[in-house]
DNA sequence: CGCCCTATCCGACTTAAGTCGTATGCTTAT
DNA sequence: ATAAGCATACGACTTAAGTCGGATAGGGCG
């Protein structure tokens, strides 16, 4: 573990030199599969993550199987960091990979003692918190007060402009991460291409009429 | 402002004494009447607030008018600190008094200056931080995943749970936490009555068969 | 080439949830 | 007491969203 791996995590950018040979000292390598589940909802955690590569989706799960994904994670992102400043260490979702990714491992333990030692940690982390918050507001928001329609128009407007993730959005996918179901998604890609706003080719959507889309996400 | 309105924040009793009496400086004291919005969604954030007495609740509300309320905050919480530390200051929900209520406020200026002053304060603002998360977490796979029914369910268990602020509860109240309308909440109060789970005299809900809520909660 | 697996497609059907109109009833103020 | 204003009640209706069955298409692999 050296220290060019630090400098691609944002979140240590801040810190002091002491703390930054430390990090190197505890940090853990470690590679994942693509589909392999890094954290599961459930389990006691043990330890918190940085992505070095690769992307991740945190994901909760009904008894009926159904999947919303609360976030996506890439490079320079911290995971499971929450579930170690709750009282009680237990998951409260799962976080798989995406694509093949590899994370810096910090154990709980250390995490205590980094968080002391390292007070610029904590503001660091602090403003990075306040972004997931505002995060998952807007998610909770979404899906109380607007329609599927208007979910889905604004996240394929949100995916053009964002360079994102070089992902294969399958339509199960933008089902799980705009809360509704597959079959649902297809009707509504369906419609919106026969009003012109967008068109397909397999897997492809490129957006063609983007005001167009803004109406659709902004109604009700 | 003397100190001990800082011993009622738990937020702020673990400061060093120079930082408490730093704060008890800049502190200002403000009341609020039942009704009143303290914070609107869309305006420039120019102070946070921690909560002296009385309660207040966090909401988004969309074209329509419908709410959606995203978080209760009662004695010793803060409101408003996640627009301050977001790179643009504007905030994302309206946050309106319950009851009569008072705050102290700290202006924006002033929290930054406390945030690098003060290290210990950051870390037991990430601590309440990962509470929020999770709290908005919950909220929002509670609406993807569970049925309004469902959703209700756990509500009303909650609700016994938690010796709650005296407030009282409208079906309309009720309606913009869990997500959904007025009709629907009175209609599956109705059902959960007929059924024997609960039984009602007026505005007062009492919990008759807390298992077979427990069964309505889980379902889907 | 043909097989299998996955993703998609599309119409038809079901249902949870939201909407409406109107009626009732409790509380507060004049 | 009476009026005004909320909160609630309840049946009837509408609709967004979810479900189902079976057809189709691409992609990878033995």
């Amino acid at each position: 573990m050296n220290a060019s791996d630090l400098n691609q995590i944002p979140l240590f950018a801040e810190l002091t030199p002491v703390c930054r040979q430390e990090l190197s000292r505890i940090l853990i390598h470690r590679d994942i599969a693509a589909g392999e589940s890094l954290v599961l909802e459930g389990d006691p955690s043990e330890a918190c993550y940085f992505v070095r590569s690769g992307a991740f989706r945190v994901l909760r799960m009904n008894r009926d199987g159904k999947i919303q994904v609360l976030s996506r994670l890439s490079a320079g992102e911290p995971i499971n960091i929450i579930s170690l400043l709750m009282p009680e260490r237990t998951n409260r979702a799962s976080v798989e990979a995406l694509t093949p990714a590899s994370v810096l491992i910090l154990t709980a333990k250390d995490f205590d003692t980094l968080l002391v030692s390292c007070p610029e940690f904590s503001v660091t982390l602090l403003r990075h918190f306040a972004q997931r918050i505002r995060h998952m507001t807007d998610l909770a928001a979404d899906l109380s007060l607007l329609s599927v329609r208007s979910r889905l128009a604004r996240f394929l407007i949100s995916l053009a402009d964002e360079p994102d993730t070089p992902c294969d959005w399958t339509q199960d996918e933008i089902a799980a991460q705009i809360g509704t179901v597959r079959d649902v998604v297809g009707r509504t890609l369906r419609d919106f291409e026969t009003l012109g706003l967008i068109s397909r080719d397999h897997q492809r959507i490129t957006l063609l009429d983007r005001s167009g889309l803004m109406r659709e996400a902004a109604l009700e």
